[in-house]
DNA sequence: CAGTGGTCTAGACCACCGC
DNA sequence: CGGTGGTCTAGACCACTGC
């Protein structure tokens, strides 16, 4: 393992273990690389993680200071996951699920996302999800056959999706663009899960890119509001202007 | 300004330019250092930038290689903005508000997310948003007296709650952990902002820390979703495992 | 002004990939 | 194996901060 991992998770040791206390200001780069017996650039190399961490307080020309650690906020939704995941991280046993795989004439808005034709195969996979046999998630996967060949007629799909993808097509999916959505209550999907007077459903629309950013999926997934906690950690965006104006007009082109 | 923020920039013009076409692959670091005229390190900062937003892949022995760039979601919800801006994103002009301020003693449940006790005297910051007149938010914003002292009583307040805050106080605001909440229908705060029969709410609680990570404001936004767009960017999480504890010898004897 | 972090360099060696 | 990116170094100079 690299050396600036290593004084990374020195660093963070040092700071749960207090030698490093909050607040504290840390010795100069120079010292503490002479100390760790490095570089000050591969030093820096471990600081600088911590301070995307929020751990460490960076100052030009004032120093480095340890800063109270944000909190751990229960599954953070800019992190992409399962909603197998989702269901573990609530506490929860998945329990059996209804599945549904068909092929199909690809819709006319999914097809705009997954920039393909209206028309096009698609495979779609419906699923409901239970814990504790109640309803508590239901999913709609959208798969260009373009994408996924013929792998749903040849192997049996189980488990995650995620890991179907990459193992049996190689399709490993690094990021999505996700708009999230109140559905309105009288919206089909909704009703599946309406189980309690005081039951409330979020949607995902979730478009997936794989690691050169083609769209290889489009997920729409509901999911019950009095079940899954639902957080985001939104970051002040360090003023990067992207100068040209043009983006605005291209912006409320692609709106609606 | 930097040089290796200016070859970032000279690398995006030429793949807006067309100079660099998508899935062609650069030349190796150490040529394109020399044609830059740089280190290979200084040409490194500005790939790994652009590799961060996703505009270049890096594949290690293998080469870099220009990929599609992401499409520009609307307004992504982790970028931390105001709600002023939510408005102006979605091509609404703000017409006039109601505000209200009062001093009053804290709940017991801001209490717990603000670090404070019950009953602390915290500042109330009510507004309603409209757009064509047409009330299209509804926030309420909780701020310790402790954190902004008497400034509600010595100063006007109007404009942006961010920048008042940062010009007033010196308090800026650099993150925030928010929780995604679909309002129940009786709600009497959705109530206020029911125009339609298809008009849904959602609810963003925001806890807002400072720049050292010490929670300075908590924020309920309630927002019109037949008005407001939300978008996430979800990364996959880039598995991070913490090994080895071997290597943690004492270290304060020997910084100073 | 002295001390801090921010940038940059030229060169070295290693780890990974495809042939 | 050769070519690529990943890490690391020792030293240099600059930019910022606080006294």
């Amino acid at each position: 393992m690299s050396s600036y991992l290593n004084i990374k998770e020195e660093l963070e040791e040092m700071i749960k273990d207090g030698q490093l206390k909050i607040g504290e200001k840390l010795p100069s780069e120079y010292n503490m690389a002479k100390f760790f017996g490095v570089s000050r650039d591969t030093f820096r190399s471990a600081v600088k993680l911590l301070e995307q961490e929020r751990k460490l307080l960076v100052k030009h020309g004032v120093g480095t200071f340890v800063i109270k650690p944000p909190s751990n906020i229960p599954s953070s939704l800019e992190k992409l996951q399962s909603i197998g995941d989702l269901i573990k991280f609530a506490g929860l046993h998945e329990g059996e699920r209804q599945e549904s795989i068909s092929l199909e004439k690809c819709r006319k808005d999914w097809a705009e996302k997954l920039g393909i034709s209206e028309g096009d195969p698609v495979y779609l996979l419906k699923r409901i999800r239970t814990a504790d046999h109640e309803p508590v998630a239901f999913s709609i996967n959208i798969l260009p056959k373009a994408v996924v060949g013929n792998i749903f007629e040849e192997t049996q799909f189980s488990g995650s999706l995620f890991r179907f993808l990459q193992m049996e097509c190689g399709i490993s999916i690094l990021h999505a663009d996700t708009e999230i959505v109140v559905p309105l209550s009288s919206d089909e999907n909704v009703q599946k899960l309406m189980c309690t007077p005081n039951t409330t459903v979020l949607l995902l629309k979730h478009l997936n890119f794989n690691e050169k950013n083609q769209q290889v999926m489009y997920s729409l997934d509901y999911l019950r509001n009095d079940i899954f906690n639902f957080w985001i950690r939104r970051k002040k965006c360090s003023s990067q202007f992207s100068s040209s104006p043009v983006f605005i007009i291209e912006f409320f082109d692609c709106v609606e």
